[in-house]
DNA sequence: GGCTAGACGCGACTGAGTCGCATGATTTCA
DNA sequence: TGAAATCATGCGACTCAGTCGCGTCTAGCC
């Protein structure tokens, strides 16, 4: 794991470390993309981002995102493709988690298992440097289960929407 | 784990079986996907269908994947967007399988290990119906690790090509 | 062999993402 | 502190992957 931002640090200070040049419309970018209460893809943080500050350009956006994923310093996510083939952003926390993606209601939630942990040791262990791991895991929250299981039990949802 | 394609049948006969219609350009894509030894694109795909028959439409091979994919009989991978935003098709083994990519010469490799059944065996546990689990590890192979390695050792690759 | 639902090819369209350039802001160093 | 150099931004044109509706064709079924 070389490189990891450290646990509490923000995405500003992290930049500042990578040594990059801190604009106005980077500050916002990285508050908007930091305090996000949900995922947020390219088109929706540029919306969010028009709003405090209208003149703020999509390409600006872009690179900035660009330049973060090259600096490693947030995650690039598809969560399973659940609303077609956007991508999401989210500021790496140091503690590695993985995403629950409920292919019923389109909830994702996040979860850390000490498994998940020991396998990308085992992989270290195996030769290869392990430097981000995505994990994405697609299926049926409880609620949803509960709420499809008839009384035979355990029908799959329908593959065909 | 629920419908998962049986461990060696073809994605043909697994067409089949979920009722879709056997068309010739749908058995070319089958067998292009089943058969690539590197993991294509869908660009790549219709690339290679057209060598074999010219008239195949883009359209068709969009149409197809979008088929399989939610008939989950092919995993959508992105592979680390090691080569941009593509995205990357496979036919599902059965046997879940995980992807290592390399940050740095590029090449692909997949693994298994108990420690991925174990941890979504420990999620379904946990009430979750894990139905695609999809894990992609980034970093760097073995090779490229040891030329990468200086005297002192550790050096971290570039974050910035 | 004939019927029908569904698949195909076509071509126009959309919209995300990229690029080069002129201008403006940030950082550095005297 | 202020000037110079460097880098980021906004702009707008552009590209190209992916989608859509339509008319035609074909697989699967009787």
């Amino acid at each position: 794991m070389a490189n990891q931002p450290s646990e509490h640090r923000s995405l500003l200070a992290d930049a500042r470390l990578h040594g990059l040049r801190i604009t106005a419309q980077r500050r916002l970018l990285f508050e908007l993309i930091q305090g996000a209460q949900e995922h947020l893809d390219a088109a929706g943080l540029l919306r969010l981002a028009q709003q405090r500050l209208p003149s703020i350009h999509r390409a600006t956006v872009y690179r900035t995102l660009d330049l973060l994923k090259r600096h490693r310093l947030i995650d690039e996510l598809d969560l399973m493709h659940l609303n077609g083939e956007k991508h999401y952003y989210e500021a790496k926390t140091g503690s590695d988690h993985f995403h629950l993606a409920c292919l019923i209601c389109g909830r994702i939630e996040e979860s850390t298992s000490p498994l998940f942990e020991q396998l990308k040791e085992e992989i270290v262990r195996q030769g290869f440097d392990v430097e981000v791991a995505r994990l994405e895991i697609g299926g049926r929250c409880p609620a949803c289960r509960a709420r499809a299981v008839g009384p035979e039990g355990g029908e799959k949802p329908s593959p065909c929407p």
